[in-house]
DNA sequence: TGCCGCGATAAACCTAGGTTAAGACGAGCC
DNA sequence: GGCTCGTCTTAACCTAGGTTTATCGCGGCA
């Protein structure tokens, strides 16, 4: 149910039994998302935040003339807006990419949290932080990155992020987003994303057809991307010291 | 000493006698930084976080090739890197733009206000969670934005950032930065920023001059940067129910 | 079985912003 | 008073990526 949740939680720290009993009975409903359904309308108040336990979600923001910015992807493990526990209503949506489920989890249950386990908000604290530096990765990105290191990038990151969930191998993964969505992620256009994949496949560094990513070269993708995995906060293999005890 | 930081806080929720206390108590030592000057080195084990208290600092990332994307600026009030807390090391640096004075706070310290601060511990966790918001902000602009709309939307930010300490009147501000400077925020180059200021000066939007920026059509900068200020969250007007009592 | 609509692919053309280079200006300094 | 260095400014030129348009393939569905 939690376990992907779980796993991610644990590539980072210790989770005490306690504190795993603590989140599970923090859960509330279960909820079904289409592909496309919005699941955190933005500057609506919420009393809840959102555990994806399948599929794919993101956060986006749009622009008056319909250009549409996503900033963060999500999967399985995640929570989409965690966020909204302490800012109360979100500054962008978050939509369903594919169909989905996910666990509600209400603030007052988060809250609770706060006041009995200071670790175990600590950690959800430094859950919040990870999704900042993923921003500042994709910051880079956007702002310096050429488009072909943008998707190396990307593919990167996120074959690392579903492989501490159980969802990729060491070399490919499902990626059930269209070249659009891609597009959307990396500020390109849909015509670019196709030309940059077929330079990556040409250069034997990645294939993605049929909604499947294969990495045919991940050391070369890597340098192509001028990729630092160290903004995941890995290092610390499951017992990071990071948030004490 | 540290008005700005809590005119920062109190722009957002309301803090209480004895929290102003532990923030009081939790401050160490007293540190100046000349410009240019590593506040805080990326992928290095910090024991402190840093409450700026005067002068421009900013983080930043960067490329192999040497292009450098700044993904923040801080002003008097802020924490530069709270993140370190619960991150204990950064994935990137942080330097001062300006010489800047700051005050560091241990990591014990904070420890200790999560333990026995629930509420105020929220309100920190919150002020982490809007730095994320001011990223996905940029990402809009990076990813979406012209430059021309990118600097209008900075410069809206700073208005009001600047506003809420105290450093800006409703339409003027000292802004300390090159033209490089703003560029490396907007993932623009000096001379296409230079460029675009005397666009923006022409059509009587700003004007950018002697490091000071005076907002001349404040209605028609924010149209020009598509600038919604909801990601600032400052809608409580002081006493946000956001965070709860 | 044939239609519909979305997504992938591709070619031709265009432009916002990058690159390069060269003065101008001013603050600190010898 | 002249020098140096950083910053600003501008012009000329270039290119990565955007735009537009069209075709193709395929899954769902009536």
């Amino acid at each position: 149910m939690i376990e992907r949740h779980l796993a991610k939680l644990r590539a980072r720290a210790t989770v005490s039994a306690e504190e795993e009993a603590a989140i599970r009975s923090s859960l509330g409903e279960i909820r079904e998302f289409a592909a496309d359904e919005v699941v955190v309308p933005a500057l609506k108040v919420q009393d809840h935040s959102t555990m994806l336990l399948d599929g794919f979600m993101c956060r986006f923001k749009d622009l008056r003339n319909g250009k549409r910015q996503i900033t963060e992807l999500h999967v399985a493990g995640d929570f989409a807006d965690l966020h909204s526990f302490t800012l109360k209503y979100l500054d962008h949506d978050v939509i369903a990419l594919t169909p989905c489920r996910a666990a509600l989890v209400p603030h007052a249950n988060l809250r609770r949290i706060t006041e009995q386990f200071p670790h175990l908000t600590r950690l959800y604290w430094f859950s919040t932080n990870l999704d900042a530096a993923i921003h500042r990765e994709w910051e880079l990105s956007l702002g310096q990155r050429t488009a072909r290191a943008r998707l190396a990038a990307l593919f990167s990151e996120l074959q690392i992020r579903l492989q501490i969930v159980g969802l990729a191998s060491d070399t490919s993964f499902d990626l059930p987003l269209t070249q659009t969505d891609i597009a959307e992620c990396m500020g390109l256009t849909n015509v670019h994303v196709n030309r940059t994949l077929r330079n990556l496949k040409e250069d034997r560094l990645v294939e993605f057809e049929g909604r499947r990513l294969t990495i045919l070269n991940k050391a070369e993708l890597w340098r192509a991307g001028d990729f630092d995995p160290r903004y995941l906060y890995l290092d610390g293999n499951g017992t990071a010291p990071s948030l004490g005890p």
